[in-house]
DNA sequence: TTTTTTTACGCAATCGTTCCCGTTAATTAG
DNA sequence: CTAATTAACGGGAACGATTGCGTAAAAAAA
C-alpha cells in the first residue's frame, strides 16, 4: 500500500507556476512577488504540503538523522542517556536511530554498516563489552565519516568522547566501603576488553593501596558481557565466595553487573550488608526501593547523551574536517544507602 | 564536514561504461555478460560501493523504515517491546526510528507530524496518557498511512491493534488478592482516557462483584499521567490512605504506577503485605529482587512489539489498502510474589 | 548469403527538490 | 526616446539509482 503525499510539482501545476517558482515562494526568496508568495503559501498550507525530506536528503548529501548503537536500550543507564540524545537531536531538527548491539561484536558490526550505508549523517556509538577488534570503527572514521563515543569509548581511535571519570569513581566507592570498616573489598569487573573496565580497575586498586590495605588478585573477577549472562556474573561470585577470605564488601561495576549481584545474593541468601556490603555502579532508578536500598556510583547519563550529541552535530555541520577532538571527562555521583551501611 | 561516497555512476566512469549497465550488473540482470558483471562486482567491492539507501527511497517511494512513538523508553514495558519491534524490523530490512512522547499530548502531535512527513513507512504507536483527542492520527490513518496501535490503542480508529486482555489481567489480580483474604482492595489506576485503564477498571470491578465483595467509587483513584509523575501517585494514594475504611491491598495500573507505590509505601512506612499488599501491572526485570519481592501482572512485552511489527511490515507491503484488521489480544501473566501474600 | 533473432549494452526519464541560468516585461536612467 | 537595469518568473540540470526502450553487433536461422 502507498501513501501518495501531495509535491511541489501538484502545486506548481494547481497554481500555473513552475515548481521554481513554487519551491522559491515556499523559501522566501526575494525573486518572487508578494502576491505570489501569498497565493503559493496560503495554497500549500491548504493541502497540507510537506516536502518531502528524502528528496532533501538527496540534494543535500544530508539525511538528518544520526544513529546511536548502544548494548541495550532496556538498561537505565542507556535508555537516560537515550533521552538525553534525543532531546538535542529533535531540538535542531535531527531523526534519531538506535540500534542495539546486546553485546555482540557480531551485531555491532552489522548494525554499524547498516547505519554506515549513508543513511546518517553520523554516529554516537558506546563499544560493545565483546568488541576487541575495533577496524570497523576506525575505517569509518579514517574515512572521514563523524563518529562520537560514549561511556565506552575506544582509546585507540581520536575523535570526540564524553566519559565519566570512572578512575575517581571507582576510588571514591572503594574507599567509602573502606572508610566504613570493610576490608576485604572484592570488585565485580565488566569486560575486559573495554577501557571504562580498566579505569574502573584502576581506581579501585588505586583506593584500596592508598588506604594501605592488600589488594589480591583473586578478588577481581570478569564478566565478558557486562552482567547481560547471569551465569557469567555467578560464575565470578561463586569464585570470590570460595576463597579461605572471601569478600565482605563487593563494588560491582556496572549496571547489570549490579542488579545480577543482588540476584545471586538473594539466591544464596546472602545478606546485604552484613554478609556483603554491596555499591554498585548504577542508573537504576528504583535504586532506593530495594531493600537494602542500594548505594551506587550514578554516572550523569541524561548529559552524557546531551553533551555527546553537541558534539556530534557540531562535527556533522562544520564545513572543514575536525582534528582537535575532544575528551569530555563528567564526575560521578555517589549516593550512600543501606546496601553499604558502616560496620558497628 | 562531508563524507563522500561512491556512486554508480563512479563505478561507470572508472571502467568506461554506462550507469545502467553498471547498475544492471551489480542487480545481477540477464541483459549483462558474465564478463562485464564480474569486472563490475569485483571493482565495486574493492571499492567498498554501497548503494545510497536515500536515492533509492526516492525512487520506490519508500523509506525502508518504521516510526514508533512510546511514551518512555526508559520503561521496561516498552524497552522490551521495542526489542521485539527490532527484532522484526532489522530481520526485513526496516530501520527503527523511536520517538518519545513522555505522556504529553503536545509531543505526540510534534513526533507524528515530524515522522510522518514521509519519512517513514508505517507508524508503530502507543498513545500518550494525555491524549484525548485523536485527530492527528485519525487524518493521518484517512489518507491510508500505515498504522499499527500496540498496548495503548484508540478504540475509534479501526486498524491493527495488539494488546492485551487488560479486563481478565486485572480480574486475575484482583480476584488473586480476594482469594489471599483481602477484602478492601483499591485501584490505582493509570490515565482515563486510556481505553487500557477502562478495561483494567472494568475487571477489578467485576472481580469485586463477582466474588461478593462491596465496589467503593473511592477505591479507585486515576493518575493522568500514568504514573510518570509522583505527585500525581501520592495524591491519590493520600486520597485512599484517608479513608475511614482504607484499602488493605492495592491492585497497581501500570509500570510507574506499581514503583511509585512502593516509593509512596516506604516514604510512609507503610508496610507490605502487612498493611496493604500490592499487585501491580509491571515488566520490571527486577520485580523479584525487590522486599517484599513484587507480584505483578506481567505482559509479553516482546512478543506484543514483533507481532505488532509483522502486521504493520504486512500492510506496508500489501498492494493494495487493507480493510480487514486484526484485533490481536494477548494473555497476561499473573506472577505472585511476597507482596500479596495470604492474610493468615 | 541474407534475414531474423539474440546478446549486450547505452540513452533518457523518473522520483522531489534546489539552484544556476536564461528570458520577458516593466521600470529607471541617460 | 532609447538604453540599461531590475523585478519576476520559467527551463533544465543535478542528486543516485532504476528501468523501459532503442540499437549496434554478433549469432543463429533461412
Amino acid at each position: 500500500m502507498k501513501f501518495e503525499a501531495v509535491t511541489i510539482k501538484d502545486i506548481a501545476i494547481a497554481l500555473g507556476l513552475s515548481t521554481s517558482t513554487v519551491s522559491r515562494a515556499l523559501r522566501d526568496s526575494y525573486e518572487i512577488s508578494p502576491a505570489t508568495k501569498k497565493i503559493v503559501l496560503e495554497y500549500a498550507e491548504q493541502i497540507n504540503y510537506r516536502p518531502n525530506p528524502i528528496a532533501l536528503s538527496l540534494k543535500e548529501k544530508r539525511s538528518h538523522s544520526i544513529g546511536v548503537i548502544v548494548c541495550e536500550i532496556a538498561n537505565s543507564f542507556f535508555s537516560q542517556a537515550i533521552n538525553g540524545i534525543e532531546s538535542i537531536a529533535y531540538s535542531k531538527g535531527y531523526n534519531v536511530i538506535i540500534s542495539q548491539s546486546h553485546e555482540s561484536y557480531e551485531r555491532e558490526v552489522i548494525d554499524l554498516n547498516y547505519l554506515a550505508s549513508r543513511s546518517i549523517d553520523g554516529l554516537l556509538i558506546s563499544v560493545s563489552a565483546e568488541t576487541e577488534n575495533f577496524s570497523h570503527i576506525q575505517s569509518l572514521h579514517d574515512r572521514g565519516f563523524p563518529i562520537v563515543f560514549f561511556d565506552r569509548a575506544v582509546e585507540s581511535i581520536d575523535t570526540h568522547k564524553v566519559i565519566v571519570d570512572n578512575n575517581k569513581g571507582a576510588f571514591d566507592a572503594t574507599e567509602h566501603l573502606i572508610k566504613s570498616g570493610y576490608q576485604r573489598i572484592a570488585n565485580l569487573a565488566g569486560s575486559p576488553h573495554l577501557s571504562i573496565t580498566k579505569d574502573r580497575i584502576k581506581g579501585y586498586r588505586n583506593a584500596i593501596e592508598t588506604n594501605g590495605l592488600h589488594y589480591e588478585e583473586a578478588y577481581t573477577q570478569y564478566c565478558l558481557h557486562g552482567g547481560m549472562v547471569y551465569e557469567e556474573v555467578e560464575k565470578a561470585l561463586d569464585a570470590m565466595m570460595a576463597l579461605s577470605n572471601k569478600p565482605d564488601a563487593i563494588v560491582a561495576s556496572a549496571d547489570k553487573l549490579t542488579t545480577n549481584c543482588i540476584r545471586y545474593f538473594k539466591s544464596k541468601n546472602i545478606r546485604v550488608p552484613e554478609d556483603v556490603a554491596l555499591i554498585g555502579f548504577s542508573n537504576l532508578d528504583i535504586a532506593d526501593l530495594l531493600s537494602p536500598s542500594l548505594s551506587v556510583v550514578r554516572q550523569p547519563a541524561f548529559a552524557m547523551g546531551q553533551i555527546a550529541t553537541e558534539l556530534l552535530l557540531k562535527m556533522i555541520e562544520s564545513k572543514r574536517a575536525v582534528s582537535e577532538f575532544e575528551n569530555r571527562v563528567l564526575p560521578l555521583e555517589i549516593m550512600v544507602r543501606e546496601s553499604s551501611t558502616p560496620l558497628k
